[in-house]
DNA sequence: AAACCGATATATCAATTTGATACATTTAAT
DNA sequence: ATTAAATGTATCAAATTGATATATCGGTTT
């Protein structure tokens, strides 16, 4: 995911690594993570595919510039049709990027996305019915409390990314 | 964290590497992985650090059963007993063993946690304004709607976190 | 009883990632 | 002119991933 989330931020113009790091850390670093171990590795990755090229500066620095090619940025844009999934928060990622595609891909892949989030609250909806009868029957019920609470976690998230996907399908102020 | 969570899991009673794999997935499989590559070595290192014992069964079964030492739970409660920090989801994976710890850290670190959490609240509504301010100013503001997008996902999260914690603070039925 | 299948169980491995550190240069401030 | 802070790349041991290999158990079918 490195990869495409450094293509992504390419996709604006020539960037240095330490920039590149910068600029994930100030926009997605709530939700990813990179380091300059997992970052370098993948930038050479990338110009050995020919998706990014890299441009030495030419004052004495220790600099490199890259820049996205044609081929990297057919990749990305790729990358960013594709349905979202929650995967390690990779719609998330994706949705940073979700300016650079076209509205109908978009409109398409959000609802589906939306739909999966509803299917999982019903099936949680009824997994919490089914824990709470079987809590009800226990004499020390309150000895589960902080171990239950963690499905009405999951299950108040989900409703929050749901309501979330319907404001930005509807394009709604956020 | 792997540690940690098969101590946790292993303070009900023994277990074989995969009970604490599939409990692990059905409890708190949400929001952490984890995979035989990291479970396994994890279980060595614990065993040869006194904190489980390994026993294998005397039936021609190729299974072994961990169970916890004194000084294991000793470790895992120390561990429970630490602020809750959201790096990584520790803070919901100490919440499910959260009733194995006394009632008075509990609700310290609880409140301290959700202080912390109003913080972030309070910073990331100030980013909020002065992004909006300087987003007014372009003149194709629309096309970062969805890069924008992500902040405001940042700050309904955090809020749905307060609330939940809120809620847990005054135990109330979430 | 034999064959079969899905669940249970442990182990291993290349590739990747983490978290830390080392080291050099550039910019800004004193 | 000197220092401190920020910018920049690189590297490494240790940990983790995701996949696969291998074997056994319990239950059902033929």
């Amino acid at each position: 995911m490195v990869e495409y989330v450094s293509l992504g931020i390419v996709m604006e113009g020539q960037k240095s690594g330490y920039e590149i790091k910068k600029i994930a850390e100030q926009t997605v670093g709530l939700f990813f993570k990179m380091s300059y171990g997992s970052l370098y590795p993948a930038l050479n990755r990338l110009v050995a595919a020919g998706r990014l090229t890299e441009e030495e500066t030419n004052n004495s620095k220790n600099k490199k510039l890259y820049a996205i090619t044609e081929q990297g940025r057919g990749h990305f844009l790729e990358w960013l049709k594709e349905p979202l999934q929650s995967n390690r928060r990779e719609h998330l990622l994706k949705l940073f990027f979700y300016d650079y595609l076209e509205e109908e891909i978009r409109k398409r892949n959000l609802q589906a996305f939306q739909h999966s989030l509803q299917n999982g609250i019903s099936r949680m909806e009824s997994l919490k019915t089914i824990v709470s009868k079987e809590l009800e029957q226990l004499p020390n019920k309150d000895d589960y409390y902080y171990r239950v609470s963690v499905m009405h976690y999951g299950l108040q998230f989900f409703k929050m990314e749901h309501a979330f996907f319907t404001k930005m399908i509807d394009k709604e102020e956020l």
